[in-house]
RNA sequence: CGCGGGAUAGAGCAGCUCGGUAGCUCGUCGGGCUCAUAACCCGAAGGUCGUCGGUUCAAAUCCGGCUCCCGCAA
């Protein structure tokens, strides 16, 4: 097939490469512009920017794809299909019904569950034993449209967001290849999604951060490796902020937010405790917690956040 | 010139205000105690104090330039 792809961030690398190795031809990409980034607001193009033109594909990056302009660009590609993962603009009717099978998304949970901007933070914040990818036809709703295939993976008790996405992105990829094939073969039925089981995820942003330790201790290690690595726990210690990136739930008890023990470093939720693996101080690099803990005078009985 | 913190032993920190012997917690190594230990006791090694220059009898400390790291904001 011949595949327009749509993409921005890393998430959406593995897609591309998966389909570039195949017998598909990614005759384009859309990504989104170049944006400033980091502390120096460095311009910084997107991963999949990056990734395209190594593989030598041409790069489109419209602010929108809803003008002529873009459109004819598409049009002009005449694509059998459009492969979209995180692009992060709405795709107008017009573009959704130019290709000849469509545009098919990637979407990183099992819909209907997760609908929206961040599914896969969101899992693992609610601390779901299961997830996977999702390929549907896309329409003009918010990953409304019919279910093509989906994969299924288990969430690890101590996974990271981050390395959710890592192993999402690559099934992403393998699903695609397979959708696309079965697509070709006529060997889909595509599936309605079930509306009552339908929920949405809102983006994550710096307001998720701080840490509530009166919250049990299984919520607050999903707090923190759904946040990690971005944006990661806050929480107060001394009146600094640190960043906390990793945690264990332990069955310890004691006062919310109280430090019951010093090697290793458990803290007291509402319910049991954790133990804190990895921080960062504000203006300090990540380190150890046992590090932390040997140049600050912290003891038994301290109360955090 | 967006705001701010930082660079001192392998790690994490103190010392800088008020220049004068390099300090703490941990780790490492050696020894002791112990049925045993990540526990405890004794001892040791390990640092051109980020870099360049200035002031001074004397600079981790005061002054100026530079490099790098990080938090916030965006």
């Amino acid at each position: 097939m011949k595949i327009i792809y749509m993409g921005t961030p890393d998430f959406a690398v593995p897609a591309l490469k998966a389909l570039a190795d195949s017998n598909h031809e990614v005759c384009a990409v859309f990504t989104q512009p170049d944006k400033p980034r980091g502390r120096k607001m460095i311009m910084t193009p997107p991963d999949v920017k990056v990734c395209a033109q190594s593989l030598g594909i041409p790069v489109y990056q419209p602010d929108s794809l809803k003008n002529a302009d873009s459109f004819e660009i598409i049009k002009s590609y005449s694509p059998d299909a459009i492969v979209v993962a995180a692009y992060g603009k709405i795709l107008p009717q017009a573009v959704l019904k130019a290709p000849r099978y469509g545009c098919i998304n990637i979407h990183g949970s099992l819909l209907p569950k997760y609908r929206g901007a961040a599914p896969i933070q969101q899992s693992v914040l609610n601390g779901d034993k299961v997830t996977g990818v999702t390929t549907m036809l896309m329409d003009v709703g918010l990953d409304t449209g019919d279910i093509l295939l989906t994969r299924e993976t288990e969430i690890g008790e101590n996974e990271t967001s981050g390395e959710l996405f890592d192993r999402l992105a690559l099934l992403g990829g393998e699903l695609i290849l397979k959708t696309l094939s079965m697509l070709e073969k006529g060997e889909i039925t595509p599936k309605k999604q079930d509306e009552s089981l339908a929920t949405h995820t809102s983006k994550i942003d710096k307001t998720f951060c701080p840490i509530d330790f009166s919250k049990s201790a299984f919520e607050v290690h999903n707090k923190v490796r759904g946040l990690n690595p971005w944006p990661v726990a806050l929480t107060q210690i001394s009146g600094k902020t640190v960043k906390i990136y990793s945690t264990r739930i332990c069955d310890k008890k004691g006062k919310i937010g109280e430090i019951i023990s010093i090697k290793p470093f458990v803290v007291a939720c509402g319910e049991n405790s954790v133990e804190i693996v990895e921080l960062q101080p504000e203006g300090k690099k990540r380190m150890k917690a046992d590090a932390f803990l040997a140049g600050h005078k912290l003891k038994i009985g301290d109360i955090i956040g």
